[in-house]
RNA sequence: GGCGUCGUAGCCAAGUGGUAAGGCACCGGUUUGCAAAACCGCUAUUCACCAGUUCGAGUCUGGUCGACGCCUCCA
């Protein structure tokens, strides 16, 4: 049985899609005005957990992702660079691309952009207004009246008489009735250059959460499976999505809704002006590479606040390490032995491993029985109690658990270097000469490179520190 | 004011009534030219604190303290 939390029940539920056998998977995307940063890949990285997980199961996945290309902030950093939106914009979509590679992000099926959905987005507009659950303003803006809709409320456990009018909100941007109403459509400013498009309300932009409504049923139809994001979407905009998408097509709208918590970066905030926001790329320069950052990101619960700290992430290297030294040395058996049956318990740890992830995804209760399974398995391996066939359950064990992690197999290893080559083969001449303080002298070299040598039967090998 | 989350070893962390998984780090041993990696062994009488329920509580109930999030466009 698979079980998630869902937030709009605030319990864990048992997971049973609409259709047997395949999930509609919804995933809020990035902003792009910027290159995303740490705390954005982590909930990437969540959904890419998520998506792997259903997929080991036996589910087909159809994953929508979307990408926000205007809002408040792309229009005004296009602006400021004095490019058009969608030369700005492109950009960042590339560079986004460019880190789900890195990270090694299954692909959403789709990516569809906010400005490529405008026709639809009004459509969903004029259903509403049909409806009774919109009303104009003056600037020629369009709102959705949440005092039109009942339930408003129920995923953040929000009472809509109960909201304060906070600081952050504009009260009369675009003269709207009540502050708690929301744009559907915002009527087109002069300081938003000339980005804009033509309605029956007159020319304007849409509002930020029309994107996803029109999205995602385009795709996954008006009633799907699974919508996630993190956990500063619940309100206002996944809340507000649901008001509008129940109010549009008179159905229901997601099952299950799926949130994840945020990312502390050395136990504080992330934010600017600390000075401790990280870029992907940033890490990457400064020396830390992708699998350990996929491991740091994907080994703490989803739910949980995770505390991105770069002992953390030297500590994700040791374990991605562990796991590829283990596949390294299952491929040097090549000698029959007599052992203890590695099938079996390869089998009873992967069935543990499953089940463990599929209690909403408790990936810290999965990497216990895998790290056991490794800890038993090496012990076989220096008695050498291995054979042939163990050493082949080991590597498809391996596989499988990669599935999900996707940090032991290759693509993400280490680019082969010249130079570090180069040092190992002066550094073992000078061990065959039996020149120790050279020898020493080259490995301190490489240490400093973040390079760590290991002498093995096989050879000289290295790996990241 | 409203809604909600969390507090388990030096650090990370599993555990929804039965006597504390796992990872990193540390220490001792095997191994190695020395290392590294791996192995063997050691490392929480205790789960923020107090009270209660129970034969039995990290797990349930009440309270206290502490950390944090959301309450209109931030993953």
């Amino acid at each position: 049985m698979i079980k998630f939390y869902n937030t709009k029940s605030r319990k864990r539920e048992e997971f049973i899609p609409i259709d047997e056998g395949k999930v509609g998977l919804y995933t809020c995307g990035p902003t792009v005005y910027d290159f995303a940063h740490i705390g954005n890949f982590r909930a990437y990285i969540f959904e890419d957990l998520l998506r792997r997980f259903l997929s080991l199961s036996g589910f087909e996945v159809y994953h929508i992702m979307n990408i926000t290309d205007i809002d408040d902030k792309t229009i005004r950093r296009s602006i400021e660079e004095n490019r058009s939106l969608q030369d700005f914009t492109d950009e960042y979509v590339k560079s986004f691309h460019e880190d789900v590679e890195t990270l090694r992000l299954l692909p959403a099926h789709e990516y569809p952009r906010a400005t490529e959905f405008i026709p639809q987005m009004l459509d969903m507009v004029g259903q509403l207004e049909e409806k009774g659950f919109t009303y104009t303003t003056q600037d020629g803006s369009v709102f959705f009246k949440i005092s039109e809709f009942d339930n408003y409320g129920s995923l953040a456990k929000l009472d809509p008489d109960q909201l304060r009018s906070g600081e952050r909100v504009e009260n009369d941007e675009y003269g709207k009735e009540e502050g708690r109403d929301f744009a559907l459509w915002k009527g087109h400013k002069d300081s938003e250059s000339n980005v804009s498009w033509e309605s029956p309300w007159g020319n304007g932009r849409p509002g930020w959460h029309l994107e996803c409504s029109a999205m995602s049923t385009h795709y996954l139809g008006n009633h799907f499976d699974i919508h996630c994001g993190g956990v500063d979407n619940i309100f206002p905009h996944h809340e507000n999505e649901i008001a509008q998408s129940c109010a549009a097509t008179g159905e229901e709208f997601v099952n299950y809704w799926l949130h994840n918590e945020h990312l502390l970066v050395e136990s504080q905030k992330m934010s600017k002006s600390e000075g401790n926001f990280y870029t992907l790329r940033q890490l990457l320069e400064m020396g830390y590479s992708p699998e350990s950052l996929r491991y740091t990101l994907i080994s703490t619960h989803y739910r949980q606040k995770l505390n991105f700290t770069f002992d953390k992430i030297k500590s994700s290297q040791k374990c991605v390490n562990k796991l590829r030294e283990l596949k390294r040395r299952a491929l040097l058996i090549d000698i029959d032995a007599e052992g203890r049956d590695v099938e079996k318990l390869s089998s009873d740890m992967l069935g543990k491993f499953q089940e463990k992830l599929g209690d909403d995804l408790n990936i810290s209760g999965a990497l216990g029985e895998l790290f056991v399974w490794v800890n038993d398995i090496f012990s076989q391996l220096d008695n050498n109690e291995v054979s042939v066939s163990g050493a082949g359950s080991i590597l498809s064990t391996l596989n499988t658990v990669d599935l999900v992690l996707c940090v032991i197999n290759d693509t993400c290893n280490d680019e082969p270097s010249e130079e570090i080559d180069a040092l190992i083969i002066a550094r073992n001449d000078a061990r065959a000469n039996r020149d120790w303080s050279k020898a020493d002298e080259i490995r301190d070299k490489l240490d400093a490179l973040g390079v760590v040598l290991e002498d093995t039967q096989g050879g000289t090998i290295w790996k990241r520190k």
